[in-house]
This record gives C-alpha cells, sequence and structure tokens, in this order.
DNA sequence: GACAGTTATGACTGTACACGCATACAACGA
DNA sequence: TCGTTGTATGCGTGTACAGTCATAACTGTC
C-alpha cells in the first residue's frame, strides 16, 4: 500500500508538502549542515567554520530545518547549540544512495556487454 | 552505518548529487508525473489531460525523470509509453509521510496536555 | 517525396531563493 | 545600564528554473 492508496493520486496539497520537504533536502548547504550535525550537537560558530558561510546565511536554514522539525537547537547561555534528527535523513539518503549504486552497477554491466 | 560512514562529512560532489535527487522531488509537477505513471505507463498525451500542463513542460520534466532513471520510455508507433520506476520515489514518500504524521500526533499531544 | 501527428528544443518571462552585507534584536557580564 | 557577544532579519543582487509559445526535429502514412 502506498502513499495514498494504490490506484489513486495524493491531493495536490499533500504533494506540496512532500515537495517542500524535499526541496528542504535539494540544496547542498543544508544537507551539509544536518551531515555536521550528524556527529553531533554543535553550535553556529562551529558550524559556520565548518561550512565558511556567512552567519546569516547560516541561521536562515538552520531556521528552515527547524521549522520542518529536522533540527533543534537549545540556548546554552548566548549561544544556541543545534543538533539534528538525522534518522529520517539517513534513511532517505541511503535509499537514494542504493539507488545511484545499482544504476552505475547496471551502467557499467552493459558497458562490458557491449 | 550511515551514509558515508559514521563521523565523517560526505564530498562535496556526493552532496551534490543527493541534492540534485532530491531537487527532483521538489517540484509537485514532477511529483505528480510520477504519482500517474505510478498507476501504470501512460503516453504523453494522457498525462497532458491528467496535468493540465503543456506538451513542453511535460517533455521537460519527464527528460528530467529519464535521466535520472527514475522514468522510461518505449515507442509505440509515434507516440512514446512512458512508466515509472516508482519504488524508489514511493519508499522516500513513505518515510516522508511517516515523518510528518508523527510531527502532527506530538503537536497534537502538546496541545491536549497543556 | 509530401503531409499529419507527436515529441524535443530555443527563446522568453516571471518568480523563488541562495547568499552576503548591514543592522536590529536578544542574552549575558561588568 | 552599558558594552559585548551571538543570533535573527530587512534589503539587494545574482542565478536557477518553472512554465509558455513558437518552431524544429522526428516517426509514421500516403
Amino acid at each position: 500500500m502506498g502513499v495514498a492508496g494504490p490506484g489513486s493520486i495524493p491531493s495536490p496539497e499533500l504533494l506540496e508538502e512532500f515537495s517542500q520537504f524535499f526541496r528542504l533536502l535539494s540544496e547542498p548547504a543544508r544537507l551539509q549542515l544536518l551531515c555536521h550535525l550528524r556527529q553531533g550537537s554543535a553550535d553556529v560558530a562551529s558550524l559556520i567554520e565548518a561550512t565558511g558561510f556567512s552567519q546569516s546565511h547560516i541561521s536562515r536554514q538552520l531556521s528552515q530545518l527547524q521549522r520542518a522539525g529536522l533540527v533543534t537547537c537549545d540556548r546554552d547561555g548566548v549561544r544556541l547549540i543545534y543538533r539534528a534528527d538525522t534518522e529520517l535523513v539517513e534513511e532517505l539518503c541511503d535509499l537514494v544512495q542504493k539507488r545511484m549504486k545499482q544504476r552505475l552497477q547496471q551502467q557499467l554491466d552493459q558497458l562490458q556487454t557491449a
């Protein structure tokens, strides 16, 4: 049984929500932030250091991720310590990566039989 | 073990590939096409009919999906019959949907305890 | 070959958004 | 309260791309 049952098209609203979610992951900068946070929680300064992006950019990207619930933060005095809820993202990336491997393997096989 | 092993950051190239893939799914029009093709193969005319998009737009979106291997097509005379390889997309959407449900449930619980 | 139907593509417009700079705002210490 | 540090936000710029129209390119029939 699929997303909305077999043989039916998801509503435009649901499609919109799905696409918005995937859109979050469609930006290398945000994926990069999630990857860094996968190593453990981190404050903004270290994320700036690690990625080289401006503070304002990091802030905006983190707030987008936060709205989607992919990231949360706690205060430590003036600093914000971010932590990622990366389980979902990892699962998604693993699926995609598995698929990429499959595709490359297929292309390889085709070249070898040709 | 995660995408690139624990404790390491994927290369920029890999991040780029992931984001490009998710980017494909970040557009409602493309998700819609994939959903229609989930019902079975279809020719372009019926996709135009079903979605209301222009022929040129459909053509471009399908070719993007095709490059990523999410869609294939066979000729039937002058027509092209497209079919989707939706297993991956369905898995991804199911994961995301599961997450959405979780989040909404949490919000509901919070409202009820408050 | 010419013609009709189907798909791909060049050119264009509009919009969304990444990204940086400057600055406003929040939180702590003296 | 003032200064300092850290985060959010208004504004501007550049770019990527969705979506359309017109048209080219392809596939088949006569």
